[in-house]
DNA sequence: CCAAAAGTGTTCCGTCTACACCCATGG
DNA sequence: CCATGGGTGTAGACGGAACACTTTTGG
């Protein structure tokens, strides 16, 4: 049995990871070194070979999982990355996805048994093959997207605080955002809900615990920042 | 040799082109009946598998030329699809990719050849696969595209009237356009210039033609409908 | 002379932006 | 008591949306 489409030729298919977490006010890539050859030791994304009995989402799901033990986690395929020479040992068709998680969430000895690191997007070294361009394009999507779609809470503890919220923005967006205007905007957004709680740690003062409710934006699908 | 990732497994890989046009005031998709099997005879996009010496885009643009003899034109890839079983005859990982040509560009006779047809996007069949999925998310895409980059002008002749201009922008955005509002924000674009021609077909009295100036717009590209 | 499409400005309203001070508390 | 981050309102600018009539000319 040769099948429909014998004739044309198979290729190897990767999915690679673009892994973002918020830690220290600043957006961070996963990275770690590059542990089999070619480019053994350099700095890149985690990635895995697409096997035949799973699709493309879940063996991005999965090499998350490997990763770092975490699932459900949201993802967001980057694009598809073809050149013939991208890759240095043999021809590799890759899809990026982009993974946004809260680094709390990612047991940080199981990080270092990984070799991987939390590296500032503001000093990204350069990356194997062509998996900067891949950041890049992801950083730009996330950029377009977080405006229209409620993405930030995907970095942040379940509960947390209206600075904290701001700073992931002002992070993603890379620019500086008024603290008034910012306030005054979350307050009519009804699913970003105030609880009863308090954080003590960020200030003397303590500050109110706010909650993204997944329910009521499924029931109300709409954003805007 | 048997090179570096030799314990992997390789997959088909294709790519699938969703061809948009733009004609009778309507915005267009090209597709045929599938040629061979299995799902032969189904309405389908037109697609090829990408072969070892060429990247995904020269795999669209060499697709696009076969179908339509046209080249230099502009695509943008809408994602890859990799369900195990989207395919019924085997797997194969597919990356579609949208173009927008000018129907006037693509010889209606060379079009009959391959058997496809430009139909309307509100009468679209069911389509082999996933197709579908595909073009809605082509559409998608287009739609948030069309006011941040000028994409319209890839749908029209070189030289055309601003009401035409107008209903390409109606056709993928779904919506009327005030007419009044509409040539006002033309008016402040510098890179759509108005040319001394005039079109005598549309109207008894005759439009204005305009022209997009690529090179103008390479200067300062930034746009915002 | 009339049908059919081209062309043209103004007003209103809502949204975004800029901006500075008081509050509560732990140390 | 003071340093630190939390929390609050207003006024002016700007951009988007609504809206109707005159012009030209081929048939």
């Amino acid at each position: 049995m040769t099948g429909y489409y014998g004739e044309h030729s198979k290729v190897f298919v990767s999915v690679d990871c673009i892994v973002f977490g918020f830690d220290q006010g600043k957006l961070k890539l996963l990275i770690g070194r590059r542990q089999m050859d070619p480019g053994r030791g350099e700095w890149s994304l985690y990635g895995g070979f697409v096997r035949q009995d799973e699709s493309l989402e879940e063996c991005a799901s999965r090499t998350l999982y490997n990763l770092t033990g975490l699932q459900d986690i949201y993802m967001k395929q980057v694009g598809a990355f073809g050149a013939i020479d991208r890759d240095p040992g043999e021809r590799v068709i890759t899809v990026a996805y982009c993974a946004l998680i809260n680094v709390n969430d990612y047991d940080d000895n199981l990080r270092r048994e990984h070799g991987v690191e939390w590296v500032s997007l503001d000093i990204l070294p350069k990356l194997y093959s062509d998996h900067n361009i891949m950041v890049r394009k992801a950083i730009t999507l996330l950029r377009r997207r977080v405006s229209t779609e409620p993405l930030s809470f995907n970095l942040l503890p379940e509960l947390f605080t209206l600075t904290q919220l701001q700073h992931v923005y002002e992070a993603i967006l890379g620019e500086e955002i008024d603290k008034r205007n910012f306030r005054k905007r979350i307050k009519t957004i009804d699913f970003i809900e105030r609880t009863e709680y308090i954080d003590k740690l960020s200030s003397k003062r303590g500050a109110a615990l706010y909650r993204f409710n997944k329910n009521a934006y499924s029931l109300e699908p709409t954003f805007k920042l």
